[in-house]
DNA sequence: AAGTGGTCTAGACCACATA
DNA sequence: ATGTGGTCTAGACCACTTG
């Protein structure tokens, strides 16, 4: 059945957690769940504002809130729909976290080298004096054990105080999130090209087996510099996958 | 000067074009003009309003479609902020657009191959039946006279319409644009590669140059197939650069 | 004509950062 | 204490699609 979604809710007006934002987390919800099945419609604004004892701007941005993030279509005289499962977008991850769970290998990293130093280039990448001491680390990134890519990133001195223990453990986006990075901003680039001597040893590849490129710069939406990374994959088996979206 | 940005704004009140946005296209011409610098402090929203004659969600509305670009930042308690030029983000483009002017060489296009076939995976990328008669079209992309890209694209029926002669002359995008498709979502793939026996003809590019292989899907939000591409790039001299977004 | 989403108003109160 | 943005309300009118 299904035909049309009337989704259970439960608002807490006690709780910090805005309305708006409450209300649009179960609405996700019951789409990611499959309660809302894609092209079935869904209940009226107005309807669900006199529903939940709710204002109708409160309601409009909730939803507005999933069709930004391509979970419902809304078409004018017509109502809102459910939108197709390809269409969904959540933000453009895929390059920015470097894990790879999703191909089903077991992935592992291990830290090659760690300090502090002064590397002009990146110092000026992330938009700062080329003097500026950088936390520098190289890591190796294997899946099943097998090597997949060499990770070099340079910090700017406010994360300097992430540990070599800490980065063996977890991701290096997740350890920036505990130093108060919310979102960023990053401008990457992609390239291809043959293995040089030092990477065809450490990645155990031929030198007839291209590499992938990607230098990356992060920064969050104030401008403040949050890493500068170049990452090198081997082209067998790995792909960059992305969501575009084009206005 | 430019301490405190306050913007000049004409509204047409007559006009079928909404108020925010009107504001927010002046407020996003003053930034890219350069009338309000980087970190320069914004006018307030209540301040604004009032100036304008406008509620103040309107104007509310306005500055957060500019947040959402990137080109200001809000801090609660401190005030609203031209952001940093490196974190505007309009959109993620540079892959859907297959020109490359901003590299400064003269691009052209040639289509190789054009016409009506059923190509089964094409199809099921798209969500069609496998026997969907699809409107096939094989490019070739040059820099300057240099061969730069081969570009195979497949349409679904409703833009099967496109001509020959309309490919020579503009790009994919600004005529899907006139066929009604206004934004798109797309999932892309990026791998690297050695070239085939074809390709490095065609490229004239040697057995040791890889290649940068991208496969891209794309539908418009209501779920309708727009397009399935297969490029494959020379990877000298090219990469791919995007404006990478994490929350 | 009826029903939908899109725009706009005029206020209210709260949370946060700074002085 | 002040000024900022963040949330929320209760309405109004308009534009578009379909029967």
């Amino acid at each position: 059945m299904a035909d049309e979604a009337v989704v259970q809710v439960a608002l807490d007006r006690a709780s910090p957690v805005p309305l708006y934002f409450q209300l649009a987390e179960q609405l996700t919800a019951a789409i990611t769940d499959g309660k809302a099945q894609a092209g079935d419609s869904f209940e009226n604004e107005v309807a669900m504002s006199e529903r939940l004892g709710l204002s109708r701007p409160t309601v409009r941005r909730a939803i507005h809130h999933l069709v930004d993030q391509g979970l419902l279509v809304r078409q004018r005289g017509l109502g809102t729909f459910v939108a197709s499962r390809r269409v969904h977008r959540r933000a453009s991850r895929g390059s920015l976290y470097d894990d790879l769970s999703s191909q089903g290998r077991k992935p592992s990293t291990h830290v090659l080298e760690y300090g502090i130093e002064n590397e002009p280039k990146a110092a000026g990448s992330l938009d700062l004096d080329a003097d500026t001491q950088l936390l520098a680390v190289k890591r190796l990134r294997l899946a099943d054990g097998e090597p997949l890519a060499i990770m070099r990133n340079w910090l700017p001195p406010r994360h300097s105080s992430i540990t070599r223990e800490q980065l063996e453990a977890r991701g290096l986006y997740s350890l920036l999130r505990d130093h108060g990075v919310g979102s960023v901003v990053a401008h990457q680039s992609v390239a291809a090209r043959l293995p040089t001597v030092e990477e065809r040893g450490v990645l155990k590849i031929s030198s007839r087996l291209p590499v992938i490129a990607v230098s990356r710069t992060a920064f969050e939406p104030t401008g403040a510099p949050v890493e500068h990374a170049e990452h090198v994959y081997r082209s067998d088996g790995y792909t960059i996958d992305l969501v575009l979206e084009e206005n």
